[in-house]
RNA sequence: GGGCGAAUAGCUCAGCUGGCCAGAGCGCCUGCCUUACAAGCAGGAAGUCGGGGGUUCAAGUCCCUCUUCGCCCACCA
């Protein structure tokens, strides 16, 4: 196959990503015989937000799937779609403009389907267009009916271990989607508030004590009031009682070290609940239950007249009412944090509801043993697993009071209350559409309530090495666990790496996977973390798609170390846009000076044909310990440096001289030292730039290599080594640098012919770089050397040729 | 408040287990249309390796400390 003169991507790439679709190049093959090596692939969202941001983290691992393929392992690399759980709701409702509360279960389900659907085919379109090597084969998503059914055996399971347990319990509660969140879903955001200063008078009349709070609608939650022990402006209120204004009943005043003196009057209300502080005191000291909010964020009756008020009414009204009665000393503004829902941005409130959770808290040390049991890269990550586990706070809150999401197998007794599970066999099971099939088996009653709720998103999602090797299913595939890589960004190492480690733990005594491999973020140029915007090219793929290659691209995702952040800029993409082209250039040019060469044939390599070859052995070493650390882009690094100034600018210009002559002799190792050279360099870049390395291959290279694909060829392993070729290439290149310094000093053409050169060195060296010679005079077009003993290595250009 | 990372040429970054005069790309300067490539080639200027201590024969490279920035967590009465 003849190149054209110019390389287009627009055109070639699409032409191989059929090719490979066509031929089947990714498509996993479980029979193969070969050493497995699986990738647990991140399941994006559904909801339309990506950006180039997961473009950069996927490419990543992709190019670490297609180093592990070339060095003859059979990959295993499934695409997946995350398109269950709030996201999806989030986002069906915004496209169809519908509140799921309006409709019914079943018919907003069907809606989220369709709208998820829709983009799921976009989603794979995007992927085929940056080269991804996964086999779309292997697809599952978070909804397909049967890895519903292994995030229920999940929760059977656990269950029946005892590691399930329904409870009512404080629970971190966002009003505005209505649901229960997990710790791991919240976020700081900063509000503008008030401080208000509060004169709560003592029961015994004796006086007033003054309390500063951002909450006062929380006055009628108040269950005590706390103050620190050794605070000796407040010790004589310890053990007396206090009335609450404007609500009147009175609560104990105690003494606690988790109060802060120096905060506010050094005296805090405890409500049921304002923080985490209240529920640790409301547990410790056995307070009252006063709940005086509603699940959407409303006053209920215990707020009296402010009953029915959403919180921001309510305190204002409570403000205002509590100046008129002289209780209000003062007010400040403030800003200030307060825990916000990550997915909706509303504060939290802290409920008391009934929850599923799995217990965790007490497996801590069990899941720090898995976390060293993981190789991170890079290394350090492994510490934020760390520190997360040890701090943990909360059991695991599975459940959610939401509508589209994998459901609870269970249903409620309605005589006796107690939980009944639905039978493994049956599963996947929607309560709301069936029954248990069984008798309460506490109290034989037949009556049941279903479990509206449904899971956490993360239920499912920390399942996925589990759903990559259908657990529990008929055509459950061995010897997956524990997968082989996990990659992912580090914003999600508290939730998903954590919570697929608790289950892998749990379900396979084992870890989910031997390596971590963790991404950085992108950054726009403006140095802000990425995010999804149309019209941007960095916010868009698509658009980025129209303005630069996938190649390109790849290249830019490559190019920081694992775990860095990158800049998204035109300066950084204008770099691998150079390279491709250099890169087609030079196999086109090479092409053209094989004419007859015979891969089989001896031939007797000239001292700079054993001198580049060494480097490339060298440069593979290199590339391959990186890649073997996950580090791609010191694989590429090393690639560029060798490929652009050893090969194109120092052995090419080099060998041309014996390339274009007549001497077969002499040309022959020259093309059989470029053929392995550029065979080399390309193999290293395959599985960056993965679509011009294709179509040289399949041009130059297939005809003597006979694979079906660049990206199906072995990794480079060469082992020519020979030293003394290294360290005399690399001082005969100095005289060449001597030769090209002069012709640019004296502004003339690197093709000037030169008088001669003397070159000076002592006699072991001297002797070495004789043997150079023919291809020196080559190079710089000299007419002669003169070689002399001497001290160090020195040339002398005599001066342009005559005439 | 705690943790993790980063601080190296104007810009973006590489420098692994400490060792010849600190590197690359972009940008800049001077040249060159040399039989693949001007989206190129050759040559060049440019850095107190954030500050301060210390270990060592020897430190961007290890230890301590300080400063600045980013991320994460906690607090947020």
């Amino acid at each position: 196959m003849a190149l054209p003169r110019r390389y287009k991507a627009r055109d070639s790439e699409p032409r191989w990503q059929r090719y490979w679709e066509e031929e089947g190049i990714y498509r996993f093959d479980p029979d193969s015989g070969k050493p497995l090596y699986t990738i647990d692939t991140p399941p994006p969202t559904v909801s339309g937000a990506i950006h180039m941001g997961h473009v950069f983290s996927y490419v990543q691992a992709e190019a670490v799937a297609r180093y592990h393929r070339m060095l003859g392992q059979e990959v295993f690399y499934p695409f997946c779609f995350d398109d269950n759980g709030l996201p999806s709701e989030r986002f069906t409702e915004k496209q169809k403009k519908v509140r799921a509360q309006d409709m019914p279960r079943s018919e907003f389900v069907k809606l989220c389907l369709e709208v998820t659907k829709g983009a799921e085919e976009q989603f794979r379109d995007l992927w085929t267009r940056f080269g991804f090597s996964c086999d779309w084969t292997l697809l599952y998503t978070t909804i397909d009916p049967w890895v519903q059914r292994i995030a229920q055996r999940s929760f059977l399971r656990l269950r029946e271990d005892g590691r399930i347990y329904h409870r009512e319990a404080p629970t971190l509660w966002c009003p505005e989607c209505q649901t229960a969140v997990a710790q791991a879903e919240t976020e700081d955001s900063e509000k503008p508030s008030r401080f208000h200063d509060l004169s709560f008078p003592l029961a015994d009349g004796d006086g007033a004590l003054t309390i500063a709070t951002t909450r006062p609608e929380l006055l009628p939650a108040c269950v005590s009031i706390f103050v620190h022990p050794d605070d000796p402006r407040h010790a004589s209120l310890v053990g007396r009682k206090a009335v609450v204004p404007l609500f009147g009943h009175q609560v104990e005043i105690r003494a606690d070290r988790k109060v802060a003196m120096d905060k506010g009057s050094g005296i805090v209300m405890c409500c049921t609940f304002g923080d985490t502080t209240d529920i640790e005191w409301w547990r410790e000291y056995g307070l009252d239950l006063r709940i005086a909010l509603d699940r959407r964020g409303h006053m209920n009756e215990l707020a009296g007249p402010y009953q029915g008020m959403y919180v921001k009414k309510a305190r204002r009204e409570m403000v205002e009412d509590l100046r008129d009665k002289g209780f209000l000393q003062g007010s400040e503004d403030i800003e200030h944090t307060v825990n916000a829902h990550e997915r909706c941005g509303t504060p939290l409130e802290y409920l008391v509801n009934r929850q599923w959770f799995i217990r965790v808290l007490d497996i801590r040390d069990q899941l720090l043993a898995r976390c060293d049991e993981v190789s991170w890269h890079p290394d350090y990550f492994a510490v934020r697993f760390r520190h997360w586990v040890e701090n943990l706070k909360w059991d695991w809150c599975i459940s959610r009071q939401r509508f589209y999401g994998v459901p609870f197998p269970v249903w409620f007794c309605e005589g006796c209350g107690e939980p009944v599970t639905a039978a493994e066999e049956d599963l996947p099971v929607d309560p709301t559409e069936t029954g248990p099939g069984r008798p309460c088996p506490e109290c034989g009653g037949e009556e049941f309530r279903p479990e509206a709720d449904v899971m956490d998103t993360w239920m499912t999602s920390s399942l996925t090495p589990l759903i990559n090797a259908k657990w529990g299913e008929e055509d459950q595939r061995e010897g997956l666990i524990p997968m082989s890589m996990r990659p992912q960004a580090h914003d999600i190492i508290r939730t998903w790496a954590f919570y697929t480690v608790v289950k892998s733990h749990l379900h396979t005594d084992s870890v989910p996977w031997e390596h971590l491999m963790v991404s950085g973020h992108a950054l726009n140029p403006s140095r802000e973390k990425m995010s999804k915007s149309k019209g941007n090219v960095a916010g868009d793929p698509l658009l980025a798609l129209q303005q630069y290659s996938a190649d390109e691209l790849r290249y830019w995702a490559c190019s920081s170390r694992l775990g860095n952040d990158v800049l998204f800029s035109p300066e950084v993409l204008g770099d691998g846009r150079r390279l491709v082209t250099k890169l087609f250039n030079a196999t086109r040019f090479a092409s053209s000076r094989l004419e007859g060469y015979d891969p089989a044939a001896e031939v007797e390599l000239r001292p700079f044909d054993r001198w580049i070859l060494s480097r490339l052995t060298r440069v593979i070493e290199r590339a391959s310990e990186g890649m073997e650390d996950y580090e791609y882009s010191t694989c590429v690094r090393e690639c560029e440096d060798f490929f652009w100034h050893d090969l194109c600018d120092n052995y090419l210009e080099i060998a041309k001289g014996r390339l274009y002559g007549d001497d077969e002799e002499a040309r022959r190792p020259a093309q059989h030292a470029l053929y392995r050279a550029l065979y080399g360099s390309l193999r290293l870049f395959a599985p960056v730039l993965v679509h011009v390395t294709e179509e040289l291959y399949q041009a130059i290279f297939r005809d003597y290599e006979g694979h079906r694909s660049v990206h199906l060829a072995p990794w480079p392993a060469d082992d020519y080594a020979d030293g003394w070729a290294l360290d005399h290439g690399q001082r005969a290149l100095e005289i060449v640098e001597e030769a090209r310094r002069y012709k640019s000093e004296n502004k003339l053409g690197m093709g000037t012919p030169l008088a001669g050169l003397r070159v000076t060195a002592p006699s072991d060296l001297l002797e070495a770089l004789r043997e150079f010679e023919p291809d020196l005079l080559a190079v710089t077009r000299a007419e002669s050397i003169a070689w002399a003993e001497g001290g160090e290595l020195a040339t002398e250009v005599e001066g342009p040729a005559e005439g």
